[in-house]
DNA sequence: CTACAAGCTCAACTTAACTTGAGGTCAAGG
DNA sequence: CCTTGACCTCAAGTTAAGTTGAGCTTGTAG
């Protein structure tokens, strides 16, 4: 058995889910961090798990690992994260974390409230121009699913 | 102006804030429907406005447009959905949204959780802990969202 | 000490959801 | 009639987030 204190890119796509090809890739984007050993493979240390759930979860709900890298990046790059960095990253998190909670309640009872209200003018939906920051900018896909 | 019953592509696309080449895609995805003038033009009923409106409004919150493209396939075509149509839609989603919704607060509460405890010790970080647990408790990779 | 599983790198392929561009048509104003 | 702008089609490009495969190295169980 491997130490606890280091986990193999093996070790990690096990007990993460996560595939260890997803892994190199998160690695490239800088969201996770590794050490190599003399023969040049990765060694994980174990807070890699956490960062890896926090990304998955982040991901299910529709952030980009963009969004995920940026709040990840405010995490100490040496040391174990203090109580004052996790403050800086859930609370940078929360808001928007709680805006799309409230967003994803209005849509399962807006569904409902537009049965009531008929929505029979589309300027008039409480649901509608919720979000419309997306319609700006950029190309390409704005938005990755994240169903698996 | 164009009369209240028929819609152009331009039109469609100014009142809903969707691209026309958008549009365009959504047609060919079965998603929207037209008919043409002699001219080989669109021509979009109103209930197209309504059709877009929860396409966007569903995207915002993550659902893929195959997803969407399922549900849609309850309303009828050419009229506007009418209070049963929105209550068959609204059931079907209302799981997959408040999965989601659920998620959202497990990644919130996590942080909020980790700026509890502070993080100190990386054994006491609930995070860390449930994913640790799940993935020692058997059988490969279980992790921390969601089963689906 | 030798299989062979697990790792490594790098490039190319994939899917979703669009956008952009080229090349051509149609409708209305001047 | 001519120009201008809104439309049309179809092909190719773009972005995010990975996956797949080839070719090569490392580590370990028997």
């Amino acid at each position: 058995m491997a130490p606890v204190t280091e986990l193999t890119v093996g070790q990690v796509a096990a007990r993460s889910g996560v595939a260890v090809s997803a892994l190199h890739f998160y690695e490239a984007r800088g969201l996770i961090r590794s050490h190599r050993t003399s023969g040049n493979q990765r060694r994980y240390g174990r807070d890699v798990l956490r960062r890896v759930a926090i990304i998955r979860i982040a991901q299910e709900v529709g952030i980009t690992l963009a969004e995920i890298g940026v709040a990840l990046e405010s995490l100490p790059e040496g040391r174990t994260p203090t109580r004052e960095d996790w403050n800086l990253l859930s609370t940078a998190w929360r808001d928007s974390l709680d805006q799309k909670i409230s967003q994803l309640k209005k849509l399962r009872d807006g569904l409902t409230d537009c049965i009531g209200c008929g929505c029979m003018s589309i300027d008039k939906c409480p649901l509608r121009n919720k979000g419309d920051r997306l319609a700006g900018e950029g190309t390409g896909a704005r938005r990755l699913l994240v169903e698996r």
